[in-house]
DNA sequence: TGCGGCTCCTTGGTCAGACCAAACTTTCCG
DNA sequence: CGGAAAGTTTGGTCTGACCAAGGAGCCGCA
């Protein structure tokens, strides 16, 4: 409450027709600068509207907004808290629409050959220019999915794990939020599949042969290996919702 | 005015906290069925506020929760547009957060190296599954790139495009929009960027380079190609925004 | 007849004040 | 000392009102 006694002082944009638009940037700003911290609550709406010295009205159209875009997670009846958003919060905004996209089959089919896409070049990179420290993580993963055989939930969560350790090594901080979302937006699909001790043994080898080629410093047959993977696991898919 | 006397009874979301929420799924749904058909205005507020037996509060918060999705477009005192979303209205709604993380360096090294990551397979597969119609497209695009190279403006123009070629060869219409995504982040910096008819002939050669690799369908050229031509253009950025 | 300019109605944006129920805080009793 | 009850805060919703800008219709001039 420093200098919040004359916030009209610092406008930014007072031209423009919303009247919200310019608490949301200055609220933004407080964000992104830490004077609002991380993880703790907003200020009460009838705090702020004393601050801005706005309705109240303009002060929900602000936080709605600074909701929807992820600075702010809005429960229903609880404060707002606080979030400084990060790549996993861009990724998340998409989730709505992707989840509506996925609903027309041809958006899962584009979404899981784009997935493939992407996993092409991470086993290749993986091939050339994996560290020790990043076999190492990839026999962990191997192994964990290996022992989760015989329960399908465990071993999708391995198989998940197994292919996440593939978007960490190029340590681009833009992959791992990737797989995250991947994984969210595909889960419920995998969840309807049917899952076998037999079929994890065929997964399972085919991280196997991944992992190996990884090994190998052999970037086509890990390519390779990646590719006849998921395209057996889209089969699978296919057969299970009947797509094209 | 059919069923709208009734709006309750169809309630989707009648327990939680949110009145609108429920509003916002109808109206997402009228959507969705062309019901309000895209391209078309919507109910003025008081009508929807009729139709809904909810008051203008709740009638605003929707209509601002339904166009920060992306489902409406909503200037500031016009009648909000109806949007039916597409892949592109995905994207778009990360552009705000991806604009913020561009601020802070290592966003767009993150960034960048993930166009690298993703454009490395493109080649590859291009240079792998072209067919004769994607080839004549490059050559295109190739062709019109030498005729810019006296005028940097229609020259970065050309250069987007024959990326963007690229990116349309896989038929997957999440890479397109990725293109389109990347060209809008991106672009900001690189007009910052100095250019000379001298650098345009080496980006120009660079993309010959790509092209003749693709011709000649030697995905690993054509990828060494691209690192290449990417890491040069890397460079420029780096020495002009004196990045790490 | 055609068209720019004026008027009036519509409609989005904002405000003030009020009420309710759920969450939070404090108090008090076992 | 812990948990239940009472009181206070605070988000969610409603009502009714006002203002200014957009849009439709009217009018007069060319």
């Amino acid at each position: 409450m420093n200098q919040a006694s004359r916030p009209q002082s610092v406008d930014t944009a007072p031209a423009t027709g919303r009247a919200s638009d310019a608490i949301v940037s200055q609220i933004q700003q407080r964000i992104l600068s830490g004077e609002l911290a991380h993880n703790s609550p907003l200020p009460s709406e009838r705090d702020l509207m004393e601050q801005f010295s706005a309705s109240r009205t303009v002060i929900r159209e602000a936080v709605a907004a600074l909701a929807s875009r992820g600075f702010l997670e809005a429960k229903p009846r609880y404060r707002p808290i606080v979030r400084k958003p990060g790549y996993d919060t861009a990724l998340n905004s998409v989730g709505s629409i992707v989840e509506l996209m996925l609903r027309q089959e041809d958006g899962v089919r584009s979404l899981f050959q784009a997935r493939v896409f992407v996993e092409r070049g991470l086993v290749r990179d993986a091939a050339t220019s994996a560290t020790r420290e990043d076999i190492a993580a990839l026999k962990d993963a191997l192994a964990a999915n290996e022992r989760a055989i015989p329960e399908s939930d465990a071993f999708f969560a391995t198989d998940v794990a197994f292919h996440g350790v593939l978007y960490r090594i190029p340590q681009n901080p833009l992959f791992p939020t990737l797989h995250a979302a991947y994984a969210s937006w595909l889960a419920p699909h995998w969840c309807q599949m049917l899952r076998s001790p037999e079929r994890n043994q065929v997964n399972f080898a085919s991280h196997q042969a991944i992992y190996t080629a990884i090994l190998e410093r052999d970037p086509d047959a890990a390519e390779e290996a990646l590719v006849t993977h998921l395209d057996t696991a889209w089969n699978h898919v296919r057969e299970t919702f009947g797509l094209d």
